[in-house]
DNA sequence: CATTTATGCAAGTAATTGCTTACAAAAATA
DNA sequence: TATTTTTGTAAGCAATTACTTGCATAAATG
């Protein structure tokens, strides 16, 4: 089995499961996506619940963000944050989204659990230690990092999960746009008032 | 068929899809968790999507927020949003989040989307209604009326479904400190200062 | 008490699903 | 060209699933 056609497979599986969820993605399915014959998804994994795995695992699919990302802080808060978002919106994009809703199938959900938990998770360590760094600096009026990490996070997680969920039909932002006016606000809302 | 085992077979129904998904939550896992034979199920419902539907018509499992809720104003920033918020939390429970996810299958999801939608679009409803009244007695800095309801309704419904998705492994907060607290942030971010 | 109604029970059906087997056709490799 | 590896095809199996049927039992209702 080429690694064309392993690929091939993990991209058709993770499309509809994004689309149905878990449970309803049948190999068939599968197989039809990926234009391949369903014995090769037998022939290149042990089981339906293997490509899901080794899309995590092997391919990285959700690597948490590094915390390497500080180093690109110009310890301007609204510039900052304006940067940590858009590199979580990079990364969690409204399809990861949707995969991490899609295997929320009770075969598999225990299994994928940590994984999926790895991007909020990371966004998270990240922030906490940039609103650390920043307290030092004198620039914040609030002391309590993981309330505002935890804040940050949940605006941006609550933005693509609702995209993700209802589409336009609810939201008359972009992303874009969304992000550069909620920040000013968040900004406004946590800087020390000079 | 009694109405108190139909609402027994809704109830246990609504459990098991919030727990396992739509697709996952067979007639017999419902039929045991409801103690009642499986066949009492297909008596009292046509289907096992009537189930759902009828919990979601019928039933007004997912009535949105009123705009008489505006009547409990006090037109302060901090206290309404907090009540807002409460009310919201009150309404839209981390159960009746997983039951939103559960939801997600497409033997289903086309028929309660409409649905499912009501709880953040009447939020959000009542938060654009909120800000341009506010904004007309000069108490905030920020006229994108869309853009301050949706970052609210933002930072709670993300704050909810992340709890639901992953529980406090990820969340150190209780709602009610999340909530308090965040607003704080917030408000400080919208208020016109004096 | 007589009758209707609601429920349980046992069995089963047709469709779907994850996965397998056996064999032939390509396609790559030597 | 000869051989090995990869893929397609056809068929099918065992388990599961939504839903049905027929009949017995219990409970409510008249």
């Amino acid at each position: 089995m080429g690694d064309s056609v392993k690929e091939k497979i993990v991209v058709s599986t993770l499309k509809l499961i994004s689309e149905k969820g878990y449970r309803s993605t049948t190999t068939r399915n599968i197989a039809e996506e990926a234009g391949v014959n369903e014995v090769t998804i037998f022939r290149c994994f042990r089981s339906k619940k293997d490509i899901v795995l080794y899309a995590l695992k092997e391919l990285e699919l959700l690597k948490p963000m590094d915390k390497k990302i500080l180093e690109k802080c110009k310890w301007d808060l609204k510039e900052d944050l304006l940067m940590l978002a858009e590199e979580y919106h990079k990364n969690f994009t409204e399809d990861k989204a949707k995969i991490m809703i899609g295997l929320r199938s009770p075969e598999i959900f225990e299994e994928v659990k940590e994984y999926l938990m790895r991007i909020p998770k990371g966004f998270k360590d990240v922030l906490i230690e940039y609103f650390k760094i920043m307290y030092q600096k004198g620039m914040l009026n609030n002391d309590d990092f993981e309330l505002l990490a935890f804040s940050f996070l949940s605006l941006n997680f609550g933005f693509i999960l609702m995209k993700a969920s209802y589409g336009r039909k609810l939201i008359g932002f972009s992303n874009d746009e969304f992000v550069r006016r909620s920040i000013e606000i968040f900004v406004k809302g946590i800087a020390k008032s000079s």
